[in-house]
This record gives C-alpha cells, sequence and structure tokens, in this order.
DNA sequence: GTTATATGGCTGTATGACAAGTTGATTTTT
DNA sequence: AAAAATCAACTTGTCATACAGCCATATAAC
C-alpha cells in the first residue's frame, strides 16, 4: 500500500476563504477601481450562491487586508489608496529554492544596511544588548545546540540598534521566514559551519562597537550570503 | 462656531475589528504561545460579551493575518510559525513625521540596493521598459504636472529590472505609501525641485544602461535622500 | 426653491439551528 | 493488559432570520 500522507491530502478551504481569495484578486486585478462602490453583501452572497455569513467573513478579511471599507448604513467601497495594506509575499511554497534564494538576497540587503546603521547610532544600551545576545548565541552552541533562536535574537538586537523601527519591523519578519526555511530543511550542519558563521557574527559585533559603518556592512552582507549557501542558495551581490 | 471637522468626529469602530484589535494584540504579546490552543469561539465570546458572530469575524481577520489556524471540528490554533503573517506597519497618522522620516529611509536602502541589482542585471526589456518610464515622466513634467504617477512608474521599472520579486514587491509597497504621504501634504514645489529630481532620474537610467552598480546605487539613493529634504524630511545615510 | 420628512437599502449584530469533523474517554475485543 | 472499535461531547463551518442603526435619495411641505 502506498498512501499519499497526510499533508498530501487536499483538504478544501473553508467558503469564506474561497470568496475572499476570489474577491481579493478581483480588487488586486483592477476589475474594481479604488474609491469605487462594491457589490452589496446580499448581491454577493447571491451571485456567489452562499450565505451573507460567508460573504461577511470574506469581507471581513479583505478589510483587514486593507482593500475595503465599509461604514454602518453605507454601501462598501474599495480603498482609496491600498497604501494601508499589508505586505504579503505570496506564501509560495518553502521549498520553492528560487523563493528562498530571492528572500536570502533580500535579507542580506536589508540586514547588512541595518548594521551599517547601527554602527553608526547604537547606543550603550544597544550595544549592550548585542552582546548579551552574542554571548547567549556562544553558550548555546557551546552546549551543542544550533543555536537557530539565539542566531535570530543577536540579528534582530542587530537592527534593533539601528534606530528605525521600520526596518527593524522588515528585517524581523524576514529572518522569520528565513528561519522557518531552515527548520523546514533539517539542514546538515556541521562544526566548522557554526565556527564560521560564529567568528562573522563577531566580526560584526566589533564593527559597530567600532562604529565602522562600512565594515559592519560588508561583514553582515558577506555573513547573510554564507548562510544562504550553507543552505544551498547562491547568490550574489554587488 | 468651531466645528471639530467631519474627519476628527471619532466613530467608533465595529465590534469586530475591536476584537479582532484585542486578540491580535494578546497573541503578538505572546499571551498565547505559538502552537497553542485558543479558546473556542463560543468561549471568547461569552467573556467578551459578543454574539459569535462577531468573534468570528474577529477570527476571520487573524487568519487572514496568519496568527490563527483552523480546522473543522478540530480547535483554533495559534499559528505554529508566524512566517507567514502579513507584513504591516502600524498606520500610524500620515503626519507623524518621524515615522515618514523612517519610512523614507527605508525607501533609500532599498531602492539604491535595487538600482545596483538592476545595473548588474536589466535585460534589454527591462531597459526599454525603464526608458519608456522616463519618458513618459518627461511628458508629464513638460506640460507642467509633478509627474507623481509617472515617477513612480519609473521606480518600479528600476526596481523591476533588479530580478528579485519580493524586492519589488516590497520597493511598491513603500513606495506606495511614500506617494501617498506626498499628495496628504499638498507639497510646495518649484521647478527647480523638479529639474533637479529629473536630472537625477536620468542618471540613474545611464548608471543602469552601463551597468555600473555603485554609481546607480549612489544616485538614487541621493535622489531619495533628496526627495525626503524636499519634503522636509532630514535623513542621512552612511 | 429650499427645507423637512419619509423610505428603502445597506451594514452591524444577535440568535438559533444543524452539518461535519475532531478529540478523548469508554467500551469492547484480542 | 494492550490494542481496537465505539461513542458522546465539543468545535468549527454554514445557513437562515430578525432587527437596530445609519445613509442616501426620493418625496412632501413650506
Amino acid at each position: 500500500m502506498n498512501l499519499p500522507g497526510r499533508s498530501n491530502i487536499q483538504r478544501q478551504p473553508a467558503l469564506a476563504e474561497q470568496v475572499a481569495e476570489i474577491l481579493s484578486s478581483e480588487i488586486i486585478s483592477g476589475a474594481f477601481a479604488p474609491g469605487m462602490l462594491f457589490p452589496s453583501e446580499a448581491e454577493l452572497a447571491q451571485k456567489l450562491d452562499v450565505s451573507r455569513t460567508v460573504v461577511r467573513e470574506a469581507l471581513a478579511r479583505l478589510k483587514q487586508d486593507g482593500l475595503l471599507e465599509t461604514r454602518k448604513g453605507g454601501r462598501t467601497k474599495v480603498a482609496e489608496n491600498l497604501s494601508r495594506r499589508a505586505l504579503r509575499l505570496e506564501d509560495q511554497n518553502d521549498l520553492d529554492l528560487e523563493w528562498m534564494r530571492h528572500l536570502y538576497e533580500l535579507r542580506a540587503i536589508i540586514e547588512s544596511e541595518g548594521a551599517a546603521l547601527a554602527a553608526l547610532r547604537a547606543t550603550k544600551k544597544d550595544l549592550a544588548h548585542i552582546k548579551s545576545a552574542y554571548t547567549e548565541l556562544e553558550k548555546a552552541i557551546a552546549k551543542g545546540g544550533l543555536g537557530t533562536k539565539e542566531s535570530f535574537n543577536f540579528h534582530r538586537a542587530v537592527v534593533e540598534a539601528s534606530g528605525n523601527p521600520h526596518l527593524t519591523k522588515l528585517v524581523d519578519w524576514v529572518d522569520d521566514k528565513a528561519f522557518a526555511f531552515t527548520r523546514t530543511n533539517n539542514l546538515i550542519v556541521d562544526k566548522n559551519m557554526i565556527d564560521s558563521a560564529q567568528a562573522e557574527h563577531e566580526g560584526i559585533v566589533k564593527a559597530v562597537q567600532n562604529g565602522d559603518a562600512a565594515e559592519a556592512r560588508r561583514i553582515s552582507r558577506e555573513h547573510i550570503i554564507h548562510a544562504a549557501r550553507r543552505r544551498g542558495l547562491n547568490i550574489s551581490l554587488p
């Protein structure tokens, strides 16, 4: 017998989710212009042949994404400017290597610039935070662990020192996706890899401490490129 | 008489929105660990003293954000890895200058790196696209317009040539927010500003065309810094 | 012609009902 | 005693209905 495995059995997504998907792509594709009136819930329910409940839950999702705006009594409108909408990198399959390669490329860019800014702006508190995260990482490795979580915290501590909350949030987000990739891929690691990675971490700490932005950027960028390579992702940056 | 103006009258957000806000912050603050079971809809409805309908719409929003996962019959769980969640820079008031300053800083970083990559990777098609967008922008300015939309398209064309879809999407998103700021602030512009901006645009085109990544990066970065300064936002980058 | 006033339509909320699936304890079987 | 089948309680998904509150437009009154 050769069963397909639980995870490959396709479960029909909930109706509300399907409806949200449909309406969302309609809006994004431009079938509804910004500011335009949206069909009423009753009309949508009738056309899609679902209950108003389902339509409302779908609309709730679109509102959350900033695609629609509603007012009690008034009619639903497509958002005037979509600038408020959330950023979402369509969650491609985690195993899509090209997708991940581009993500690591982005990561190399924003983390290295974050490190450069950190070198210029890190307060004493920031620096203490970075060093503490570095120590934690070292401890985790000494214990024989991979230090995945600690590494994540170290990178976060560095970018936090950049003083730019948007950049911090972005790096946080991207790193989270990258680390998820590591988790799902059960990466084979040897002591060598970990040691060289840790050497790079140390280099970042020193550069930030010395206020050497260019060096912090350089090492950080190299570090991510190496990290990507360790995961079989080949990236090159100018 | 001194009325507060329509936009200052506070409208009570819908219950579902408030509930979503509450639950969302509970999760993000860590009160619910990833993978943890979430209270049932009935329980939430009772505790929050709202109907199950409201709870369900709130949950629909959280599901859209990738914070929760549900299965018919099974209990709702906090997402195991929050990596799928959407990125959202809490839409602070557009007039929060510090917020905008940081946004422009981020913009300078990612656009300049996008331009650098574009210089290395732009195909003939990409280049034609960039040039066409540049021409459109010139036309719009010649007509006496601000060319806001055309400028947006030009920047998008450049980053698209980077060949990195994530970076493209990110730049698109950030630019959209930045341009919204320009719109709402009714920027005072003089011919001088427009001309110097256009000169910088031309510089980017040439650098990309020549495959000069460093130059493309430099000009692009300067360009955004100037753009920010024209809007009264002072940023400095290493 | 301008100002009040109905009116129908829309979203927001609540309630009740049932289907379909999961979960964990209970019972049965081995 | 251990494994398997059963079952009952609970959970999410969906539908239907009802009504409150708000909005825009048509209608009536002045």
